[in-house]
RNA sequence: CGGGUUGUGGCUCAGUUUGGUAGAGCGCUGCGUUCGGGACGCAGAGGCCGCAGGUUCAAAUCCUGUCAACCCGACCA
């Protein structure tokens, strides 16, 4: 049996007042729950009810990770730098990576990520093909420097990580991998009570790495993502743009005086037509700084991630560098372009016979440009960032728009590390190859954020079952009175052993402070033993979900609860609900 | 890294404009009354006002420097 939680002796603090520096639901209530303490900027303490909570999050993790036949180990923090020098990254990754230096100069840095670490063990050890496939996972501290870091656990620059890495022999047998990652991690999310999307991720660079974000839908998060009903998501970075430019059809392209406007809204309101009626030019170079002339819809932005994709190495030009080709600010269009100029157009664009575009002119602009006629475009492509509204790549449907959190991706790594780093296994055909690897993280202190995120209301936190500090809590209301106290104290020791993690707040607090505070750390179930109830042999159960309460006479409570215990043991005991318990509401 | 804001008991903040020797609420300690939704009374404890210089008879307050926290930005024509 576990021990009974005693409110009386638990670190727990919880606070009246928002911290002044939280700056997002999840970090506000874990602060006032007693369950987070802030260390320094991005670094946060871990109180016993919020540890307790994240180790919930490791076990669903580990479970499922097991489950999947993944093996747990455990790396070190502190690492070498020639390790990263080894696969390219000392330089790649740049100021995020904390760097430092020991006793002996020698250069280290502590890990954000364990790639160099892995294949750096493997290699020496995994030989043949009939060792493979491997995939081993650690849950533990990682290390980002982040610029700027914010918003409590989800963006710190200490934070808690399943990091877990695949050796495959095949580009098939690591598909086989990535699926099982993708299935144990929609079970984790699932398990932890979330609502998520999978969704495509990363599709800018060329070569099209294969990767899968799960996203716990949140307005707080950092993430744009657009969905449909057909089941399509993707992050809005990665995913494909098909917008729905609408055509300003005129008998002959006119030029036309447009003095002082310079931007698309001050372009489409002075023509009185919608942004998507126009079309949107930006200037940028190559590498070797050749004028390259991008058209998108008005109504849309640059995808960076894909135009890095299309044009290696591609920057916006300066105003400085505009006016160096003879273009003008405010008015570029694709008509009279200097010579030379590489014109890419969203493919998007392709189905309009007519733009209103910039005439490369201060003041004027075209209307009725005819493709193929007034200009031309040498290259179509997908340049666009999708957003709401445009079609869905799988089904043609206007897509949806949401914020996520990012708590979880996998990854198809394909060789980079391995062969970088020299690490090669003999296959069936007697020839030397690189491991194809997959990486595979889950965000373990985000997660946790996450779902605090999506699961509170203006008294607290209400922590699905799954993850919360304890599942039932036991609110005597009177400490000490002969009735009262030692009924409560029985209520617990007896839910307790039937196997529920029991909290009871045996503090002399007034009964107002306890039900607050039993609200804001968001126990899934509270049991209230008062003296008025107890008169008429009963007590009262509420759910922290619904906020339902239900008076049950005592001599019902243990049957009852056996009943739920079962159906928790049976049904959901790797669900998040509160089922179990909705059924003695029932 | 650029711009901005803020540093005053454990927490949330006032006081800084106009220099005169530090306050409130919450929390904490003790006593009493209360006791089913953050009680009330009385009596207490607790701060070299982020740090270092400077100006002044006198600095939380003015000046300089420094550190820290937070916000905005760092492609978006």
């Amino acid at each position: 049996m576990t021990q009974i939680l005693r409110m009386s002796a638990l670190y727990a603090p919880t606070l009246k007042e928002d911290p002044s520096d939280a700056d997002i639901d999840s970090a506000r209530l874990l602060l006032r729950a007693g369950m987070l303490r802030k260390a320094a900027s991005g670094l946060y303490t871990f109180l016993p009810l919020g540890f307790r909570v994240l180790k919930k999050i490791e076990n669903i993790v580990r479970e499922e990770m097991d489950a999947s036949g993944a093996q747990e180990i455990l790396m070190p923090v502190l690492q070498p730098a020639e390790l990263w020098e080894e696969s390219g990254r000392l330089n790649d990754y740049g100021p995020e990576l904390m760097r430092l230096v020991d006793r002996h100069d020698r250069e280290m840095c502590l890990g954000p990520t364990h790639e160099e670490i892995i294949v750096a063990l493997v290699r020496n050890e995994l030989r043949s093909y009939k060792e493979l496939p491997q995939n081993l996972y650690q849950i533990q501290t990682k290390y980002r420097d982040e610029i700027r870091p914010r918003f409590g656990l989800l963006r710190s620059r200490e934070f808690v990580m399943k990091d877990a890495y695949s050796f495959n022999a095949t580009q098939e047998s690591l598909q086989e991998t990535y699926d099982a990652m993708g299935k144990a991690y929609g079970a984790i999310c699932d398990r932890c009570g979330l609502d998520y999307r999978e969704v495509e991720a990363d599709g800018g660079q060329i070569g099209g790495k294969v990767t899968t974000e799960f996203m716990a839908l949140a307005d707080s998060g950092e993430a744009d993502l657009v969905y449909c009903s057909c089941g399509y998501a993707a992050d809005a970075e990665a995913g494909a743009c098909l917008a729905r430019p609408t055509v300003h059809e005129v008998d002959a392209m006119e030029k036309i005086a447009t003095p002082g406007v310079h931007t698309i809204a001050e372009l489409a309101e002075f023509l009185n037509i919608p942004e998507s009626s126009t079309v949107k030019a930006l200037s940028g170079k190559d590498v070797e700084g050749n004028l390259v002339c991008v058209f998108i819809p008005g109504d849309h932005e640059l995808n960076e991630l894909k135009i890095e994709g299309v044009v290696p190495g591609f920057t916006l030009l300066t105003d400085e560098e505009m006016v160096g080709f003879g273009l003008c600010k405010g008015s570029m269009g694709p008509v009279g372009l200097p010579e030379g100029a590489r014109v890419i157009a969203s493919k998007s664009l392709s189905v309009i016979p007519q733009w209103v575009v910039g005439a490369n002119e201060d003041g004027y602009h075209y209307v009725g440009a005819r493709l193929g006629e007034d200009f031309k475009v040498d290259e179509w492509a997908d340049l666009a960032l999708v957003k709401p509204g445009d079609c869905c790549p799988k089904c043609g449907l206007p897509l949806e728009g949401a914020r996520g959190i990012e708590v979880a991706q996998i990854f198809q790594l394909g060789d980079r590390y391995s062969r970088a780093m020299g690490a090669t296994f003999m296959d069936e055909d007697g020839e030397e190859k690189p491991f194809i690897m997959g990486c595979y993280g889950v965000g373990i202190s985000r997660t946790l954020a996450a779902i605090v995120e999506q699961h509170n209301d203006e008294y607290g936190i209400k922590w699905p079952l799954s993850v919360a500090p304890a599942h039932i809590c036991v609110v005597p209301l009177t400490v000490g009175d002969e009735e009262v106290q030692p009924m409560a104290e029985k209520i617990a020791k007896d839910l307790s052993d039937l196997g529920f993690e029991v909290v009871i707040d045996d503090r002399d607090e007034r009964a107002g402070v306890k039900f607050n505070d039993a609200d804001l750390i968001g126990w899934p179930v509270q049991i209230v033993v008062g003296k008025r109830g107890l008169k008429e042999g009963k007590v009262e159960m509420k759910l922290r979900r619904t906020g339902e309460k239900k008076e049950v006479a005592l001599d019902a409570l243990a049957e009852m609860m056996s009943f739920a215990r079962r159906a928790m043991r049976d049904n959901t005991l790797h669900g998040a609900g509160t089922g179990a318990f909705a059924a003695i509401f029932g």
